[in-house]
DNA sequence: AAATAATGTGTTTAAATTACACATTAAATT
DNA sequence: AATTTAATGTGTAATTTAAACACATTATTT
């Protein structure tokens, strides 16, 4: 039975017979988890998803979950599934509702605890663990398996209200990120186009950017400036903003 | 075992031994619903609790809460608890975030699924069923029983952001109701005191009261004009104000 | 009849947001 | 090496939104 155990990256993944065990055919609730993964590429908010094991939903895919042991904390069922799937450790994380509708899941009563996460693709590239995984288009996507859609929606609803008001938008993005890039997040997280120089004012103005005094390598194009998100300048500045920007 | 059965107000009640036996010496995870039952008096903002029936809280008061019964909607338990404790039916819920920490109750591991609710304590005034429910003012609550502050704290701070996007305010107060009362509510959720000119504008800019041509009564002063709130107008416009006011 | 305590109403000022154009730079192409 | 290309980097004016502010009116109470 999984334990908080991140040790170990592929020990503890459940399967459906696994699920069945803890709920099949008695008057009980199992709980599970399930993360919605967000990333950033190709200036496109992506989301990484898993082919269900089910036959029910042969061919979907799913969102990365798993029950919950009765010794876990929710928190930490979230980041031991990020911690199996994509190796990553301290990754932004955030709860976003409970779905708990009778017939959500085929084996059983299963309530879950959605949360979604952001994390940074070009760090993650490396580490995939399981080839049927991959990372899709959020806007493509029409359809999951289980109340997955219903959950992503809400997730990506959700994100889309908290970017505009908490720094989450650097968590998509390497250490190291040009203003462009930045814009970019904000524009395919909110589906806008913005303007330049409105953009940078603002964030200049927030100062909390560093400019580490470093260009952009590799660009076909002329480099843009590099910087870095300083979080103990956001944390002093922040009151002043509640409500106004960040 | 408790069903979703709103007819029978007093029945289906669980007590602590209930949940002792759902959840002893186990390895299992109890689910639970707390809701946060907010409503308006004095000028004041009120959350109704109840005293704890745990000898560890003893003196304690306590959110309204139950177990979930594996045949029963999550949405459903919460209108449960309300119809059992208030008598009140449709009322404004929203879930708000579960709490599941290993240690948040002594009967052991219950997870719970936080609601928050908003009633009008005029309409309820007649029906209080039970002698251990009192009113509280939500700023002069310091312990609760559990971790039922951090419930409360968690539900006040979601519906300040959401009063502030979604009109919220109408479901604290009776159908018919003064300027001055709704000024009243957001003053009181917000904790600040607003411009009384420049509140009306926008309300009235917004265009979804309708003037109902009646007068406050048995107020001792020029009485008021009184108003009702038009949900249709309401859903009609709201697209135009998505990110501006509601 | 006078005093009281609230309602009801517009305008002016400040702040925030939006719109907008051109010189600069490095890479890519010729 | 010179030219073209495609992006970066920068300030000001116009508009919109929010905030500040005072006095006549009405019903009740004294």
């Amino acid at each position: 039975m999984a334990k908080t155990n991140h040790t170990n990256q592929q020990t503890n993944i459940k399967t459906l017979s696994t699920i069945q065990t803890e709920v099949e055919s008695i008057n009980r609730i199992a709980l599970s988890v399930d993360c919605v993964i967000f990333g950033f590429d190709e200036n496109k908010l992506k989301v990484l998803l898993i082919r269900s094991d089910l036959k029910k939903f042969q061919g979907k895919w799913s969102l990365l979950g798993d029950l919950v042991d009765p010794k876990e904390e929710l928190d930490s069922a979230a980041n031991r599934i990020l911690k199996q799937r994509t190796g990553l450790d301290d990754v932004y994380l955030e709860q976003v509702k409970t779905f708990g509708c009778l017939d959500r899941h085929p084996a059983g009563r299963v309530v879950t605890v959605a949360y979604y996460s952001l994390i940074n693709i070009q760090h993650h590239k490396l580490k995939i663990l399981d080839n049927e995984l991959h990372w899709h288009d959020v806007n493509d996507i029409t359809e999951l398996a289980f109340d997955h859609k219903q959950i992503l929606d809400c997730s990506f609803e959700q994100l889309q209200r908290r970017v505009q008001e908490h720094p989450l938008a650097f968590s998509l993005l390497p250490k190291k990120f040009s203003l462009r890039e930045l814009q970019n997040v904000y524009e395919a997280i909110l589906d806008t186009k913005m303007d330049r120089r409105n953009f940078r004012k603002k964030f200049f103005a927030m100062d909390f950017l560093v400019d580490i005094d470093q260009m952009e390598q590799d660009v076909p194009h002329r480099p843009g400036k590099l910087y870095n998100f300083n979080y103990n300048k956001y944390e002093k500045k922040k009151k002043k903003w509640v409500g106004i920007d960040f």
